[in-house]
DNA sequence: AACACACGCGCC
DNA sequence: AAAGGGCGCGTGTGTT
């Protein structure tokens, strides 16, 4: 059999799929064949082969992963000093207490790095050998450090080491760096040179590691998701050192632009050769996009240094970011020797900004500081020989960079469930290796869109929002004229009118002006007093319009009055006199709160009715503020979809949205964005029924499958609590089980049978014979939810009496009725906190890690926000990765891919799959099994994995 | 005018 | 000397 050799090479090397001797699975020659005569020494896991085991021993797999791990434990990898260091001072701390947004570093999109002011210092990796520029190392500074670029905000773990530099040398530097690079390199632009190249890469070089990057031309990276979006204007390939494309040129530079015709197209035997394992991309999803937009299908994916380099340290985020550049260029992330290439070409990526970029000239013909920066086609045409070593660098570095963290992440264990002996580049390899080429599919294939429902309900929505606020802000004008013209969906707008001149919590220094001046849109095209020519924009003055001051307890982090939604329904008086109010009433009241105000008698008990003294006046103004709740409600909606959803700046073939699915949160989760899908309104708030506009294809239906209790269940696995894991497997609903736990006169009740736990109406019974738990003892059963979740997140007592409104004790005490019963889950955080202080990090349930820094050096307030993190980490994060597990199975479910249905979107805890509408209730039973077992075909969990499916033609209906 | 940043908000 | 984790998006502000 031809198999035979490949299938023997593979067993042996992988003792997994050695010992289970089932492998014969006939449909994978490629991927054993490939392995096989690769010159690794950690092969891949076969995952379809354990697939294929795992459809045949589903209950034994779990045993069998253990077992094989343990005895292949001997071969483990020792932690070396190669280990990352976090040894982050305090004043690199400061990002734990906010909110770090969308950085350019940690941006997907490749280009974005380069066009991105994210600059980071440029620094020499190590001795080179051949360069001439290493005179200016030295240990442990940063050379060649452009004070406008490699500042505090920009280069955290840097910033102190930096050293300034004179100014207006490191440009000159830079290029003079750079243009060294260009005698290894082959220009590429005729077909015959491309032919030998070819030639060489699928033949003689076919084994090689290959480290390719992309430079694309039109597209605004900000806004355009690349499917659909871009042109290439030239690529690289760089294939070690070994590699020899002609006059001893190791790498290889294409022109697509310039270059004659059909040179790209001759390398699609290389790009689409599946057999080419080997190649290495920072960022796939982008380029692979870029390539698809030219017709080329890539293959052969290896791995994406991005993916790697999270993996090893997923607090990059806010701590030099992802980007080429940013990582090359960092000592701790290219220390590795195992695997260093002494080949001369030991240049950290290099910005395009730093090396293109051209300082703008200011009105007065001076030079600005804003630096601009030309096309990229512009660039490879007038700067031909730097652009070429600019983009050559691109991937010899991407080169470099696999090399370290690869080096890196085999030093790293990896422990899956308590069984080690493999490290975490397996771990790349079976999981986020196929995940990162799954997310990419999905990314392709968007999801379908309803641009008429969307635009429909857009009409509707700007016309009730205005209507809700011309009524508030006639309202206001009674009391402050400028209101008229004020932007209702800004919050400090709204703070200044009813908190002017409120101290600041915090620090009692600081306080609100009494009056203070806005510019807003000039709607109207008025032409202000004073001025000749319209303008864009108007200046108005807002101040306290209230007469007596309006109390508020609610507060945001930094210490001023909030104006959320929820703090404006106090104030409106809709919940204000619930003492047990809390998220989930608030929530619920929050969709009744326009009918309810219309009604006289009820909006009387807000705390603004006495604010606006009282009567007639305090209930206009009750009604005013609760218009103003429905405004931010509905801009909200506006605003994260209902716009964003019919832009043209989202790829639109054929209707469908291309979301961008990024691996990069601390935790492991996935985030969806261009536009964001993971903030859709919950389904009670979604009065525009947003999730109606995502739809299937005509003939085709939606799949919806959602976890029950997802985080809840994996924390009962990780603490392995024996009251949560009863609870979960009595099934019913699960609050009302804690509710019970915690309340002797709840469960009393239960047992005298006064009311049902959970009632299911059957045949000629339509009401339950005795009253429901949840309806008799609501407040406790809200209360048990709350603390079920909270709990997760560690939030405090403190934090808990002040949304239950009760004294701290009382909170405190509710908080130990709950532990009571779940001794083991107070023992597990206390050991994750311990881990986090200890080993300085903490691990997810397939073995992923968080590092923190350390908590030696930190305040209080840090180390308790490490703290938490700490705990909610494995939870959130082991999350993620039952929810990966379970795409990777549904990926890989051979009958859904006959049947014709494929994922196109994740969120969180929930799959949506699209497919032939025929076939749905088959897909959907194979689905909620993948879900449930999504462990190669089994659940190691103590818990089981309950999932919620249904299909329909849209997202809205299959809820 | 464009940009980066800090903050506040709402979703899971 | 804080008091729930994670994200993406909008507004406001200061800088260039």
């Amino acid at each position: 059999m031809a198999m035979g050799f490949s299938i023997h090479g593979a067993a042996i090397r992988h003792p997994f799929i050695c010992s289970t001797s089932l492998c014969l699975s006939s449909f994978h020659r490629g991927a054993i064949s490939g392995f096989a005569r690769g010159p690794h020494v950690h092969p891949p896991l076969c995952r379809k082969e354990v697939d294929f085991i795992a459809l045949k021993q589903r209950n034994k797999v779990n045993i069998i992963v253990q077992k094989v791990l343990q005895d292949h434990q001997n071969g483990r990898i020792p932690l070396t000093d190669d280990y990352p260091k976090i040894g982050r001072g305090a004043a690199d701390l400061v990002h734990l207490d906010g909110r770090e947004d969308d950085h350019p570093n940690n941006c997907q999109d490749a280009i974005s790095q380069d066009l991105s002011s994210g600059e980071k210092c440029s620094i020499l990796l190590s001795q080179p050998k051949k360069l001439p520029f290493d005179s200016q190392e030295s240990e442990g500074s940063l050379p060649a450090g452009d004070e406008n670029v490699c500042d505090k905000a920009t280069c955290p773990g840097n910033s102190k080491k930096s050293q300034p530099v004179k100014k207006g040398t490191n440009k000159v530097v830079n290029r003079e760096q750079l243009a060294c690079i260009y005698d290894e390199v082959l220009v590429v632009d005729n077909i015959s040179r491309t032919k030998q190249v070819v030639w060489l890469l699928t033949t003689e070089y076919k084994h090689f590691f290959h480290a390719c990057d992309t430079e694309v031309a039109n597209i605004d990276v900000k806004v355009d998701t690349p499917v659909a979006h871009g042109e290439i204007i030239c690529f690289s390939i760089y294939s070690g050192p070994q590699a020899n494309f002609g006059n001893g040129r190791s790498c290889v530079w294409v022109d697509v632009l310039d270059g004659e015709k059909d040179v790209l197209k001759e390398f699609v035997p290389f790009f689409e050769d599946s057999s080419i394992k080997k190649v290495v991309w920072h960022n796939y999803s982008f380029v692979s996009h870029a390539l698809r937009n030219h017709g080329i299908k890539l293959s052969g994916f290896h791995a994406d240094t991005m993916h790697l380099a999270r993996l090893w340290d997923s607090s990059r985020r806010v701590n030099g970011g992802y980007s080429l550049e940013a990582l090359t260029s960092d000592p701790n992330v290219m220390s590795s020797k195992r695997f260093h290439v002494d080949d001369g070409l030991t240049m950290a990526k290099i910005s395009m900004k730093s090396i293109f970029g051209k300082k703008k000239l200011k009105k007065d013909g001076s030079e600005g500081k804003l630096i601009a920066l030309a096309p990229t086609d512009e660039l490879q045409r007038e700067e031909r020989k730097l652009w070429v070593c600019y983009s050559a660098l691109d991937s010899i570095s991407t080169y470099k960079l696999f090399d370290n963290l690869k080096a890196k992440l085999m030093h790293m264990q990896w422990s899956l469930d308590g069984v080690t002996g493999r490290t975490m580049y397996d771990f790349y390899e079976e999981y986020w290796r196929p995940f990162g080429s799954l997310l990419v599919q999905m990314e392709s294939e968007g999801m379908l869109v309803d641009r008429e429902y969307l635009s429909e309900v857009e009409k509707l929505a700007i016309a009730e929002k205005e209507i809700a606020a011309d009524k508030f802000r006639k309202w206001a004008t009674k009391y402050c004229p400028d209101a008229k013209y004020m932007n209702v969906g800004s919050n400090v707008q709204i703070c200044q009118l009813f908190f002017g001149s409120t101290l600041n919590r915090k620090d009692q220094n600081e306080c609100l002006p009494d009056s203070k001046s806005f510019k807003v849109l000039n709607t109207e095209n008025a032409i202000e007093k004073g001025k000749k020519s319209l303008s864009k924009y108007r200046t108005i003055e807002l101040h306290n319009i209230c007469i007596k001051k309006l109390q508020t307890q609610l507060y945001t982090a930094s210490g001023w009055p909030s104006v959320s939604g929820d703090s404006l329904k106090v104030l409106a008086g809709m919940v204000s006199l619930n003492q047990t109010s809390d998220d989930q009433n608030l929530t619920e009241d929050v969709a009744e709160v326009a009918d309810i105000c219309t009604d006289e008698d009820t909006s009387a008990s807000g705390t603004a009715y006495e604010a606006f003294g009282e009567g007639k006046d305090g209930r206009e103004a009750c009604q005013a503020i609760a218009a103003l709740c429905e405004v931010s409600s509905i801009d909200s909606l506006i605003s994260n979809f209902i716009l964003p959803l019919q832009g043209n700046y989202i790829s639109c073939v054929s209707g469908r949205i291309h979301y961008s699915l990024n691996i990069n949160t601390e935790t492991g989760r996935l985030s969806a964005r261009r536009p964001s899908l993971q903030n859709q309104p919950a389904l009670e708030k979604d009065r525009y029924k947003i999730r109606q506009a995502f739809i299937a294809e005509p003939g085709k239906s939606l799949i919806v499958a959602d976890y029950g209790q997802l985080e809840l269940r994996i924390l009962a696995h990780l603490a392995n609590c024996k009251s949560m894991l009863a609870a979960f497997r009595a099934g019913g609903d699960f609050h009302s089980r804690t509710a019970m736990d915690m309340y002797a006169h709840v469960c009393k009740a239960v047992e005298e049978i006064r009311v049902l736990l959970e009632w299911h109406p059957q045949l000629g019974k339509h009401e339950p014979p005795v009253p429901l738990l949840k309806d008799v003892f609501a407040a406790e059963r809200r209360r048990a939810k709350i603390l079920n979740f909270s709990i997760a997140y560690g939030k405090t007592p403190i934090g808990l009496s002040r949304d239950w409104k009760v004294s701290v004790e009382e909170a405190k005490k509710t908080v130990d009725l709950w532990y009571k019963e779940r001794q083991e889950v107070l023992l597990w955080q206390e050991k994750q906190k311990n881990k986090a202080r200890t080993e300085g990090r903490v691990w997810t349930l397939l073995g992923r890690s968080r590092c923190f820094p350390s908590l030696d050096h930190a305040s209080i307030a840090q180390r308790g926000h490490i703290e938490r993190a700490a705990i909610n980490t494995p939870v959130q994060g082991s999350a993620a990765d039952v929810a990966m597990c379970a795409m990777l199975k549904i990926d890989r479910n051979i009958r859904l891919k006959e049947l014709g249905w494929k994922l196109v979107l994740q969120v969180h805890d929930e799959m949506i799959l699209e497919g032939p509408t025929v076939s749905a209730e088959l897909a959907k039973a194979i689905v909620v099994e993948c879900m449930s077992k999504p462990f190669y075909g089994t659940n190691f969990l103590k818990v089981d994995l309950v999932v919620d499916a249904k299909c329909a033609q849209n997202w809205y209906a299959a809820k």
